[in-house]
DNA sequence: TATGAATGAGCTTTCATTCAT
DNA sequence: AATGAATGAAAGCTCATTCAT
């Protein structure tokens, strides 16, 4: 899997110090609680220098959005490009954030707790980003309803959050009891087990 | 169906206008930016009766967390003694959740943005709630498959885990898009969609 | 003297508490040194009531702004009503601000050294005040010069400025120093010197 | 007219550039809400560079006050010196303030707005220049007075007061409003204006 | 019950100043 | 000479909470 790590280094080495710093603040005490100084002394930094590099708190958090999005947005539109059927698509998805979670738990925490829901962070342009990643999913699912390759008879748009739904959940439940996910094989069951439930549901192919 | 309010007329009809005040206040600003003050006036009251009634405003906020936990586990206990099989029980889970919506759609409001998140108002006793939320589902889920109702090859956590968020994920949108359900036909369509979907996954029945 | 104090003592006694504090301070240490906290601390009132009685430390300066110029205002629109010649008019001007400082000596403090300089402090409005006080006294003048009582050589915006000019000046001299003026002997005789040397010139009616 | 320039070309290029960028920022923005950073901006310089050559931001504000002074009292000492009666000394005092404004309009405007009044910069040693201000241009009244060139029935403080009073307001008029004076015409009718006035008075000669 | 004036800890943000390079 | 990253004290403002009436 590719990473975005490297136009990471490429930013100030400071500036990361300070974006890691607030998501696991973020993480531990949520960003209304999190407080500018928790930030820098998580960082070893002075007071100021977060608002050198940020100008202010709500920017500090907008950064880690913008991160959030564009590592994401890069990975769905290269998913789409799959010459694949759509259960490989999807599979890629529940991939990317089971193996996101891996790499940058704090960074999927926040995603799950602060900016997934929580009304006061929604501003019209997250809730735009939210927009566009249900909506990149949903093009998936109704290409693939085209295709016959799944049902038609339910809207691709609730198929759409039912996928997601499912999948969120799962990492929530991992991220909120702090879950690692260390093992490759834990990961891999998941991955299955997400994929399968969603594909052929609670009934199973037996239900035939 | 039944309802709770009987409960809650036996309570102060102030203390009502100010939960209701609160519920409103948190919906629109979220619970760190909504200040006592909001709530006092959106229930025309003094702030200090605030606090005649409510200890504090995490006091308030819990109040309506305590609101919230004890009718759904009211209701999910009525649902766990059903003899009828599983799919009727989730279906008895998401019509409730429909249902309340249709009520009180602030008090499910904020349950979604602010109680289902949020690792700000997560309090270990919160996170109790909603384990035993998710444990009583759950519950079902392995009573069906002991009575091989539906597929064994999954563990019922995830079974679990991919009808809630699904569930969720369709009822949040609805919420954030501040989507009414007021026609009986969409919440019937709503309702089996998501229980269906859940059941025989995205490939459907024709799986077989 | 009529007293504008009635008003005064209508508003809140706490708020005028805070204004005569704020006066103090301002006076002491200027503006921009000054702290919310002295002010409270000088008043004998917590840090928090200040900002329930104004909303800013701006909000604070502009009500001791609009005080001093309600009162002028009055002050002056009374004197244009006067049926006499220009020399008395101009002598009831001089005698309002000396009479002022005596009974509020912060308040021409601020007024001498906060608003009638100082571009921090120079809005748009503040700035039409000073347009109207000077054309207030424009107008007297130029009455003055139609009905031929003062020369009309010289424009009538300069006269004014003269006048203006030499009497700010008189009094900051006070000011600065912290002169008292509780002699009444001292008073008038600086009441007409003013005015004697603004109708007579440095040259006096020996000039003739 | 001489220009003090010559040991400004003296001290370092950079010095002045820093020096005329602050004047320029104080002119904007007075000196409270002026930004070292603004000023470093404004001379098109890093702000390490201004601590370089100004020790702090008051030492600026300093050395632009030493910079009035030293031209003021350079210029005052001359005119005393003048074998002339005292009116044309007056006049040679309001063409050096006159004719500053026209070449160095920021200059004036700091001394106006900054050190004029404003009694956060209102140092001891400021107020000595004050004080020695006044006490020059007394000197030269209270000379003419022992001459009989003017009236002696008024002390030459009051004078002195309504002279420098009258000039400062008429300058203070330009400089709010921002005038130039580039009209060589309207210069000298104000010059005269400013002097007539103060030598016959508002009733002019005609008063004989 | 009901009011809202009063309190003050807590937080964000600004910006003069220092210092390594 | 010159830069600008780094520091941290200082100050404005918010708002949950208390309490006298």
């Amino acid at each position: 899997m590719t990473t975005d790590m490297d136009d990471k280094s490429a930013r100030g080495e400071r500036e990361q110090l300070i974006l890691r710093a607030a998501m696991k603040v973020f993480t531990r005490k949520g960003f209304h609680k999190a407080r500018m100084a928790d930030i820098a002394t998580e960082a070893n930094v002075s007071y100021g220098l977060a608002y050198h590099y940020f100008e202010s708190k709500d920017a500090l958090f907008d950064s880690i959005q913008a991160w959030w999005w564009e590592r994401l947005f890069k990975r769905l539109d290269e998913i789409a490009l799959f010459r694949k059927p759509v259960s490989e698509k999807l599979e890629a998805i529940v991939a990317y954030l089971l193996d996101l979670y891996h790499e940058e738990p704090e960074l999927v925490h926040v995603f799950i707790t602060e900016m997934s829901r929580s009304s006061q962070t929604l501003t019209v342009e997250s809730l735009n980003n939210f927009k566009r990643f249900i909506g990149s999913v949903d093009t998936m699912i109704s290409l693939a309803q085209k295709k016959k390759q799944i049902r038609t008879d339910v809207r691709s748009r609730y198929l759409t959050y039912m996928f997601l739904g499912g999948l969120e959940t799962v990492v929530s439940s991992m991220v909120l009891e702090r879950q690692p996910l260390d093992n490759s094989q834990a990961r891999d069951r998941l991955l299955k087990g997400v994929l399968d439930v969603f594909l052929t549901g609670a009934l199973g192919r037996t239900s035939a």
